[in-house]
DNA sequence: TCACGATATATCGTGTAACGTACTAACGGG
DNA sequence: CCCGTTAGTACGTTACACGATATATCGTGA
């Protein structure tokens, strides 16, 4: 199967586009799927979304709902969103500051 | 072993890492573990770190510049400068657009 | 009413790469 | 001349990204 990131051909780390996306507020998994899929152009298959759900389930950054109907709501839990405001915030940092440097000298 | 990301423990992408490294000027190896630890905090063993540039200079977004020493030093292509500037500003774009989510709505 | 596509989730197999550890070797300073 | 730093190699393990497959339900229009 093909790797993570084709080594560049878009940024991927699929926990990433899942907490993203439940920061709008909670969400069930094929909603997130639309939602990122919608909002970055990246596919996020179910393979890849319900394992990594079940990650950040177990790990304490989402929560899962009540049940409506067959949907399986998820939403951030505060440790969660914490952390990927942390996270975002790195990484914010860590784009400009590699965007500042490939405008200085290209190479 | 550790996952790459202990689901959010910290940001990583080593291949993301290695390219802003470079995006400062050609380093070595060893210099560019050396910067990514100094500059991100993040350590990046030597075992991610030359299996990352193997493949990337195999997919032409870095080239092996002469040896001086025992230093085999390399630099950003004018593709690979292309793409992470790409990537970086899309990476940007979608951080912000987390961090505006996380300050309106908590949840 | 029943066929069909959209909705919704679960699960498995495979390949890739992240990661730590251990290793070799060369260089430089004291 | 040794020892710590510099530099890169080699390797085994494990996580996880990803596609494919499976299954069930809902809505809707013919």
């Amino acid at each position: 199967m093909e790797p993570r990131i084709p080594e560049l051909g878009r940024f991927a780390e699929p926990a990433l586009l899942i907490l993203v996306s439940l920061s709008d507020g909670p969400k069930h998994g094929y909603a997130i799927m639309a939602d990122v899929e919608a909002g970055t152009g990246r596919p996020l298959g179910p393979g890849t979304l319900y394992a990594a759900l079940a990650r950040l389930e177990e790990r304490g950054l989402i929560e899962a709902l009540a049940p409506v109907d067959r949907r399986r709501p998820y939403r951030l839990t505060a440790t969660g969103a914490t952390l990927l405001a942390e996270q975002l915030r790195e990484l914010s940092e860590f784009a400009d500051l590699g965007l500042r440097r490939l405008g200085r000298t290209p190479g």
